[in-house]
DNA sequence: TGGCTCCTTGGCCTAATGGCCAAACGAATA
DNA sequence: TATTCGTTTGGCCATTAGGCCAAGGAGCCA
């Protein structure tokens, strides 16, 4: 792997890390229904806002989500739903991983 | 969201969390290729071969690739290879923000 | 058995992550 | 202008992650 190779995969994985995290999962999961103000994501995982802001703003510099001020808030949206499509394919890790281990206690 | 809801979202987690990182990146994709060795992916990669011993038992536990000693030598192989559409995904993402900055810069 | 190769594990260090609190900040409102 | 509300940022701390090196198996083959 080359510098060149090494920088590709490495802007893959800052964007797949940005994912990888279980509050930011919900967050997006949550997006994908509509857009949300800060203060309602807050509420419904039970964080301290700053906390929700953090994650808000990985998922932004990767380019996940975007955020718009109007007023007093910020409303966040989803920029890019194909990241629901993550949810399947761990699914089935899930599911195949349940078979493995049937297999294995039989 | 309750301690269930937070079980069911760590676990979802714990599997794109594997993913996001560069070396186990070009691992997957790798594999998506065939079963390959730890000193072939050693080799491509370039680090040591305990870095990769340890990306590949990441992937392992979550339940990705699995892997079969045959000889003296382990062999891993992609077990779920809809991984593989993350990456297409991350693409979008990529030419997203592209186009993004270049609104930006216009 | 002894030595070789291939792989994994443990140890250690450094850097990054995630959480809360407190402080700062911008917009609306009094 | 002062205050309040919603959000972000900085600081701090504890935990995790990722890298290499060294040591420890597990198979082969002499």
């Amino acid at each position: 792997m080359d510098a060149k190779a090494r920088a590709r995969y490495e802007a893959r994985a800052a964007i797949i890390k940005a994912m990888g995290h279980p509050t930011r999962l919900f967050i997006v999961e949550e997006l994908a229904r509509g857009e949300r103000c800060v203060w309602e994501l807050t509420e419904m995982v039970g964080a301290d806002v700053s906390t929700i802001s953090k994650h808000l703003s990985v998922l932004k510099n990767v380019g996940i989500v975007q955020d718009e001020k109007r007023g007093n808030q910020v409303f966040y949206s989803l920029l890019v739903p194909c990241v629901l499509n993550f949810f399947s394919c761990v699914e089935s890790v899930l599911q195949s991983r349940a078979k493995e281990h049937a297999k294995l206690t039989k």
